[in-house]
DNA sequence: TATGAATGAGGCTTCATTCAT
DNA sequence: AATGAATGAAGCCTCATTCAT
């Protein structure tokens, strides 16, 4: 009964202090502006979190816990599937999208706190996303699917990936043509580059542009 | 003669502020320990700087010049000597992962910027860079390297994967095992992972990773 | 409840700040002189208003209505009681004296604030004051006792006037022979010598101070 | 000739002052200020003056010797001339007038450091002034013009009075009608003014308004 | 003698945290 | 348990003054 408002109150205030993050930033924020926002006196705060660096860390941990539950559940399903491991990254990449997509705030508040020095001590703040990460390219190269020469740089590949429609919306801003939201079509995109980096010859290196026969099917030139 | 003493002192405001900011993040930052820093008082930071706003601004204009610089020169450099366009994009990856093994510090303090609220009214942090990228995908796409359609999100895939090593290098902190800096064969990967995604054919769905031979048609230098 | 501590606070930081103005100048009090004055924390001042030049306001603006609201006051009572026009300038220059003899310090500040460049935005601190001495010589040119052609200056007169015993105070300073306050007989000097700059006759030059007779020629009352 | 510089340079220093004074506010008023006004270095200053108060205080002094020295002569003359003693009173007046009228920014700064705490050690700065007021009073009770009761009060009621206009001045920002400047005009009326103060009869106490002769007009109670 | 950059004490303001009601 | 006023440490910025050139 009790125990229920408080539990309440508690999600009152996580959603309140997300909210005036992602307005002002960790360190923009006031604790006044969160209890404010949340409707609440400031007191009732230390009634609930022991400072506000608590405060973070206890969204931290949080929203971390949503985004990793929804992107294991992804992976999971796939698994439970059968699916392959392409479609395993597929489901890597549409989870953390979704994710992303719904929860821009969070991801804000993710990516400052990367930055920041003396970082809340829940740990870097990524690193059980980045561990998803890891596990997967390490499953592709057990699979014999991905060269293990490529196994370290691939996980954070994967990730920046993921955070390149982040990056493309921020652009957005200033070049009025670009979409304002991404889609499935960039899902799409993203899961065929990664692949096809994954699937990348390490033997005919790029960066010397060999006369090669046919790379791009017969691409014509596109009408202007 | 005062002339000359006045920008180096400026100089080496800009170099202890850029230490401190990277130590201490832009908001954990003092104007003191930036003065103890710079072995100045805290005074003479305001006689080259109206405020501390302003101070992070010029230090951050300072070195996007650097990084756009370099990075013009780069490509400058590619398109007089004749480079393919794959050429051209190494020397645009090669470029900027040099700056930012170089200016780490720099590179965090553009990250959390861009994470701001209240951003500093220098724009976006990385307006500049991006244009580069897109121009880079443009040239791709009018010598038909790159399809139209992926126009939109390959400039960014670009920027996120040169930053992929600094994300590396982050989980680096945690996990031993990694590199604790990174090197050309990185440039080599990530120039690799790139031309894949460019090349990669959209009709044939890349869940099936084939061992694919062709990879660019014969690419002539491109015209100056 | 705490609606009344809040008044009571804020009136105590009113009168401490009050007093440190007067004591040290409106540009030599420090919010902390304040604070301690008033026995509270410094950033208890922050709660009641948001910055010292507001708290500087807002102590004009209560003070100043202090002296209006004693000034109308009497005014009224005056009228009520049908009193004659000089019997109003009585009452005008009485009550100013009284207010002026117990707030001295406001006086103080006030004065100042004339002078302030960067006045507080108060508007001219002593507007509503002055005004109050025009509509006092325009009643009397209605009446037809005053000269229109004297209604210009006497405002000015009349409030300077009431300024003198002021200045007798500050140069009571250095002449120790002076009264170390201002009496009732004062009130009554000030009145007879304003009554007869009102009366003075302008056609009989005044550097021969005759023992006169007749105040006023036949002033018939002044077209309305 | 070295010595001729210095003191144009002084006097250069000093003009500058007494403009930034008076512009900012003795307060508000910065060293550096007043030397970009003046053409010089912040240092020079120092070489002339040891330090901010003491300048001020040398402008106070030169600008107040301006004053004293320009009221004297106007005595000095009026008194050879064998002048009446209202017609001293006069010159008094209409020198002080003149000289405010010319001096502005001056009369701002003497005003404003009279209501100062930390007074600068000049002593009060109108002191010199209101010495001749008084002397000029206690001529006139020597004359017998003056009723030695008054003699207390009325050099403060003088100043005031020549203070007037300015007052006048200053309200003339609100009230668009007034005048801009004064004229002579008003020296006529304020020595009308005083000389029937000084004339006014305090046998016929005038705060018991009575049906005197022909003092006023049948008065009738005013009209609520 | 003039210069103007460097200095740093001192004032203003903010805001996380406490605690009496 | 909620409240919100009080607290005061901590940071920013100003500007009078110094002093090496």
């Amino acid at each position: 009964m009790r125990e229920r408002l408080r539990a309440v109150t508690r999600d009152t205030l996580l959603r309140a202090s997300e909210q005036i993050f992602a307005e002002k930033g960790i360190d923009g924020a006031r604790i006044e502006d969160i209890a404010v926002r949340a409707g609440v006196a400031v007191g009732t705060i230390y009634n609930y979190f022991g400072d506000s660096t608590e405060l973070l860390n206890a969204l931290i941990v949080a929203r971390r816990q949503d985004l990793i539950t929804h992107l294991d559940q992804a992976l999971a399903q796939a698994k439970s599937e059968r699916t392959s491991w392409p479609g395993q990254v597929e489901a890597f990449i549409r989870s953390t999208l979704d994710c992303t997509r719904e929860h821009l705030p969070f991801y804000a508040i993710l990516l400052q706190c990367e930055n920041r020095k003396a970082p809340s001590s829940v740990g870097g703040v990524s690193a059980e996303f980045y561990k998803r990460a890891e596990a997967l390219i390490q499953a592709g190269v057990a699979l014999g699917l991905v060269r293990r020469s490529d196994s370290a740089l691939l996980p954070a590949v994967l990730v920046m990936m993921c955070r390149a429609p982040l990056l493309l919306l921020r652009q957005a801003g200033a070049h009025a043509h670009l979409p304002s939201t991404w889609n499935d079509a960039q899902v799409g995109q993203i899961l065929r580059f990664f692949c096809a980096a994954v699937a990348s010859d390490p033997d005919q290196p790029p960066d010397r542009p060999r006369p090669v026969k046919r790379r791009f099917r017969k691409t014509r030139a596109l009408p202007a």
